[in-house]
DNA sequence: AGAAATTGGTTTCATTTGAAACTATATTCC
DNA sequence: GGAATATAGTTTCAAATGAAACCAATTTCT
């Protein structure tokens, strides 16, 4: 069932030319290093930010699509709301056709942090980028575009 | 202090085009799928296939050498090898020089599992990367190590 | 030589995490 | 209409995690 590069015998793999552990280094290197940006910043951790973040950009979604858009566990999100509305970024109402929703949104005072977060956010983003040049950029937002539709399949 | 892409007020953010984020979500979907094939057939955690991967290849390394080389912090390097050493895949001895140190080595029942293992990974890693053409893939590894560097400086 | 500082590795403790159980509302099926 | 099932969200409990304290062996400094 392998194809190509999966050897006969005495098969060795190197950890540094493996590709979904060097993906995994880089995401954990690049996620660490905004996280602490953000928490040093503003006490927020990445699930706190990811929320915002969504709610930032739609207003008025339910925990659930929440998870859904974030691919968060709703455990999480239900955890991180919870710490976000005790301090006052977010808020929520019932949801007027369905008892079991609440529907979710940034406050003011949660707003403003958003809109102080999202120009940081794009810059880390931007001196990470910065090792690229624009057309290496469109390359790798590609490829990851389809590396991402192809780990849909296997997960 | 931001340049280009950092926007003026009412900035957004979409998540879905934000990379770090993009990069993590990707990251993770690979990681687990290939946890789930590990977890599945072996019984091993990524932690735990990590250090038999290194030791496959490189037997004799400390638990130090070891947590440099997977990127793992020293108390989940200790405790995988605790564990490892439990199940005998993975055995140690006192090196002669440094009563500190102790050199680490897959047992011949560890290095059974490694060589029914290497052909497995390298078969996910082989389907994951069956979305991009060969010239894909060489871009792709291209710009990974780039922006390996560069996330390197900012960690 | 011997005190002080370093280093390899383990343990402790508080926090984070996720799976499964649970509550409450909605929907489906008879 | 009402029992059975499904869905939104929270809570519980056990395991994974990491920072800091710790122990032991080594190196450095005087």
């Amino acid at each position: 069932m392998p194809s190509s590069a999966a050897a006969k015998r005495e098969a060795r793999l190197d950890l540094d030319r493996f590709l979904p552990y060097r993906l995994s280094i880089l995401s954990n290197r690049v996620s660490g290093a905004i996280a602490k940006a953000y928490s040093d910043r503003f006490g927020l951790s990445i699930p706190q930010w990811r929320i915002m973040a969504v709610l930032g950009s739609t207003g008025g979604l339910s925990a659930r699509e929440v998870a859904l858009r974030t691919a968060m566990d709703k455990v999480q999100v239900s955890r991180a709301i919870d710490s976000l509305m005790r301090a006052r970024f977010v808020a929520r109402a019932a949801d007027a056709e369905d008892g079991r929703i609440l529907r979710l949104s940034l406050t003011p005072k949660g707003r403003a942090i958003y809109d102080e977060v999202v120009p940081l956010a794009l810059h880390l983003e931007d001196v990470f980028l910065s090792a690229l040049s624009p057309e290496e950029r469109r390359q790798f937002d590609a490829l990851l575009g389809k590396l991402a539709r192809q780990a849909h399949l296997l997960g």
